[in-house]
Formats: C-alpha cells, sequence, structure tokens
DNA sequence: TCTACATTGTAACGTATATTTCAGTTCGAC
DNA sequence: GTCGAACTGAAATATACGTTACAATGTAGA
C-alpha cells in the first residue's frame, strides 16, 4: 500500500519525520498510531492526545503541504474512502479464471448486498403501493434497464389492472402526464450514466403530485432527490457495464410480497386468467 | 453486523426510517448510499448533498437520538474504527420471514447452481456465434423472458450491427422467418411454462437452417429439440412464478465474455457510441 | 554570561459551522 | 373546499473551531 514515503500521508509522514521538530513529531507518531482516525478530531482534541497545543498541530500540517487543516482532513477521508471501495474482489487482478464463475460471485456478493441495504421500511411501503389497485401504476426505466421494468410490468398485470409500461421515445413519454396525478405511482428505474430524460420525466410527474418509487444502484440517482420511496440495489460487476441482478432481484422480491400482501385476491386472479388462457 | 435494526447506525437508521419525514427519509438514504463517509462532511454539505437543507438533517439526527451532530460524527467515527480493528467476516442474517431475504437466498443458490451446470462448451460457442458479426441476430422470449431477450439485445446492439428483438404478436413473428437462413443465429429464452408458439417459432427457423441458441430453466424447453447450443439455468424461487435471475446471469455473463472476445474492437465502438451520444 | 534563533503555548481573532427561530407551504382530514 | 397540523428552508443567532500574533521558554554558539 504504502510501503515507501509517497502516496498516502501516511507514507509521506514517515519520509519527512526528520524534518519535524519534537512536538510536531509527536504529532505524527500519535496519527500514525491511530491511523487515520487520531486525525478526523478536531486540532485541539488531536492535540491534547498527542500531548501539544493546537498551533503546534496546524504548523506540523502546514509542513506536510496542506492550505489547511480542512484540506488534511478532507485528504484523510478521501484516503479512507478509497480503502473502504469493495473490500472484495476488487482491482482487475483476477486469475482470471471462468468469466462465467466470476459473473456469478459479482452478482451473489450484489445479492447480498442489496438484500442487506435495501431499507424495509421503504419495501414494505412499495408493496402496500402496489397492492392498492385503486392507485394507477406506471412503469418506466432507462436504456438497459427499461427491460426491467418491461418485466415487472407483464408480472403486475397478472396481479392487478392499470399497470402502464412507458415505452418508445422520451418525448412520448410526457404525453402521459396528461392524466397523472396525486393516485399515480411511478416506478422508474435508472442506475450509473443515469438517464437525464428520466429526471426530467420524475420531476414533472413529482410537481403534478404523483407519487415516485425509484430502483436505482448503490449511488442513487438523482432521481432520488424528488421519490418518495428509493430501493437501492448494488450493480458493480466484472464488465464495461453493471448488472441488473439487483434490480431484478428487487423487483421479483416485490412481486412476490405483492401476492401475499393481496392474499387469496391474486391467487384467484391467477386462476381465472389460466382459465382464459385454456379458453374454458 | 447490523443484522436487526440497533446497533450500528446504518441499523438504526433502516429501522426508523418510517418516522422520518420525506426530506429527513432523503438524508438518510445518501447516508445509507455512501455510509459513512457522507456523514462525516459538515451539516450544510450532508444536506447539499442530499438535496436539502441543514436544519432537515439536524432534525434528523436529533430524531435518532443525537444530541448534537458533533456526537453523531463522533458515532460514525467510532464505528469506523471499530470496522477497521476487525476486517470483515460477518455472517449475521435477518431472522428469516423477510421476503427480501428469502429471495435473495433462493437467487443466490439458484445463481450457483446455474454457474456450476452450464456446460462450458455451450458457453464459449455461443460467445463466438454472438462475436462473429457477419452473422445476423435475432432474440425472441415468452411471456415473462421476452424482457430478458430486450434487455440483452439493447447491449448487444452496442457491440454489433444487425442485432434484432423481435417483437409482438406471435402472429407477427414468422414475417422475420422469410429472412432467415442458415447464417441467422436465434437466441431463444424459454422457461416453465413454455410457449407453443416460441416452440413452433423455433422449429420453422431450425429447418430453414437458423443456428438456435435457447436459454432455458433446468428443465429444458422442448425447443432443446431443435436447439444447436443449450444453456440451462436454474429457477425455483419462494413466489408463484419462477426467478429469471439465472437467466440474466447468463445473458450478462455472455455479453461480457463476447467484450473480451471482441477486445478492442468492443471497446471503440463503446467509445465511439460514447462520442455520438454527447455529440461532439 | 550573553545573544540569536528555534520552538512552543497562550490568548485573541475572525470565520465557518451548528443551532434556533420563524414564516411560508404543503398535505391530509373533515 | 376549509381548516389544522406537519414539514421545510431562509435568515438570525450562538458556538466552536481554525488560525494568527506574540510572548515565554528553551537551546546553541560566542
Amino acid at each position: 500500500m504504502d510501503s515507501e514515503g509517497g502516496a498516502s500521508i501516511a507514507g509521506q509522514l514517515r519520509r519527512d519525520l526528520g524534518r519535524l521538530t519534537p512536538n510536531e513529531r509527536r504529532v505524527a507518531h500519535r496519527l500514525l498510531a491511530d491511523y487515520p482516525m487520531a486525525g478526523l478530531d478536531t486540532a485541539a482534541r488531536f492535540g491534547e492526545a498527542a500531548g501539544v497545543s493546537a498551533p503546534t498541530v496546524l504548523r506540523m500540517i502546514a509542513k506536510l503541504g496542506f492550505a489547511s487543516y480542512g484540506a488534511f482532513q478532507d485528504r484523510l477521508k478521501a484516503e479512507l474512502a478509497a480503502q473502504r471501495e469493495t473490500p472484495l474482489t476488487k482491482g482487475g487482478t483476477r486469475p482470471d479464471g471462468d468469466p462465467l464463475d466470476a459473473f456469478a460471485l459479482a452478482a451473489i456478493a450484489n445479492l447480498r448486498a442489496t438484500a442487506e441495504n435495501v431499507p424495509r421500511e421503504e419495501f414494505d411501503a412499495t408493496v402496500r403501493l402496489i397492492a392498492d389497485r385503486r392507485r394507477p401504476l406506471h412503469l418506466l426505466g432507462g436504456r438497459f434497464t427499461d427491460a426491467i421494468a418491461a418485466y415487472m410490468a407483464a408480472h403486475l398485470r397478472v396481479l392487478r389492472p392499470q399497470v402502464q409500461h412507458i415505452e418508445g421515445q422520451p418525448a412520448a413519454w410526457f404525453d402521459r402526464l396528461l392524466d397523472i396525478g396525486k393516485q399515480d405511482v411511478i416506478i422508474l428505474f435508472d442506475i450509473r450514466r443515469y438517464s437525464d430524460d428520466l429526471l426530467v420525466f420524475a420531476e414533472r410527474a413529482a410537481r403534478q403530485g404523483a407519487r415516485i418509487v425509484l430502483v436505482t444502484d448503490q449511488w442513487l440517482s438523482p432521481i432520488s432527490k424528488v421519490a418518495r420511496h428509493v430501493l437501492p440495489a448494488h450493480v458493480p460487476a466484472p464488465s464495461v457495464w453493471d448488472s441488473s441482478a439487483g434490480l431484478l432481484l428487487i423487483v421479483e422480491a416485490l412481486t412476490a410480497a405483492v401476492v401475499a400482501e393481496q392474499g387469496g385476491t391474486a391467487r384467484d386472479r391467477l386462476e381465472a386468467l389460466e382459465r382464459l388462457r385454456r379458453g374454458d
């Protein structure tokens, strides 16, 4: 990682230790001993922990080349964030085995992370919204995720009336806004390389009072700012594209939960549909 | 870790999400999406990132039971420090009964079984077929799986020309047969409650010499009898419907493998597309 | 011992930040 | 529709913090 003084603050610290005054060195040692947490405290408390005054801490930071204590802390946080990034299976160093296995492992990790991070309140609230048959339902997705929206729509149409998958050109979407009001529920799918068109649509729909449910990735589409409910999935995959497995998990779990919520009604509907299909 | 909302702030957040007002919930989502780094910023910047004002952040923090924003940040730092000491290895799951967890576990089992059971020769042969740009490609699925076909088509269209997703009424499918010959590749998706229409279409296409790739379930659609390559996925799920996660895994792994197979060509195409989209 | 310089903490300062107040707005219930 | 309650952000306020100036102390070399 920082075997030689360089990239990280810790490395630079070890390298520049000689240029520091005795008390500044105590600060450096304190930071290295409790890295990087000690540096996230206030300058005064950091100093106290090292047994020196705040100005000594500031002088040490300045010698490292930081313009301010804040800049120093920002850098520490950035290092922390980079380290936390994908603790498992990160950075193209795969002893490249089978692509299917590699993808399966990534997808499994995504499903785990998704199941863990979806807030149950949001999930349950969404189920109730979908199960409420009086509310018209509209589904829509981005360039790739629109297929997931179609998948969900196909299933929900079996469970309840008034399920619309909004298709076609973005310009045509807005025709739908005419009839969208407070009662309507819009389920949107939007992951990385977030769609501007979707955002505009969501904003207008929100202004008209529609309830917006957003299924997005772990970094949250900007649509989250106007969404009533947000369901985040994890999507990283060993590919040029993200994986939609987490989105699919949310969709399938939602539909299963809606069936459970509706109980006998849904099953009656399913059976009726079966009879219709068979033609008797 | 936080199998049940409690110990960590993240868990408490997910549990108390219901008590929060809409904008407070945005704050919570932002924190969960970028946990815990988002909370280490100043309240104002944290709020800005979530699209709300600083007071809303403070109110949310107060509802969590913290006396001040500083106390909240101290707690986050403490969690970070604790996590750093014990790298990973956590296995806590939610008390079962949670539909998302149940579905995730089933889907994970399906992915494992799928990765294990897909014959590598079939997978590799399919990759080569798709990567061959001279061969026109047609994709088609059943009532629910057609969305998976659309998903795959959307990705493949980026990688190569001549990718057709066959849509619309089954009667209209057969128009396509006019121009289908030995060069054409047809990728079909068909799982339980196998589609008669799809079978008929596959048989006619096979008679005209088209190469048929079938993505199906572990029990194999009857189309397997006329298919050149068969890729079986495991689909059982705790729901009235099967899960398509295994199909999605195959699709995503295939597209990733095609990109790898095509090498620089595919990446050039991707970059060219990016430029076109940006308009420069 | 004296002087020049480096080192360090105290205290004062100004700014950035958390916190509170309050008025405008939205939303749901009747 | 009308009313009341809940929600939210702008602005005002208080506080904590980083930062700076300066005096006290220590240190090295004549």
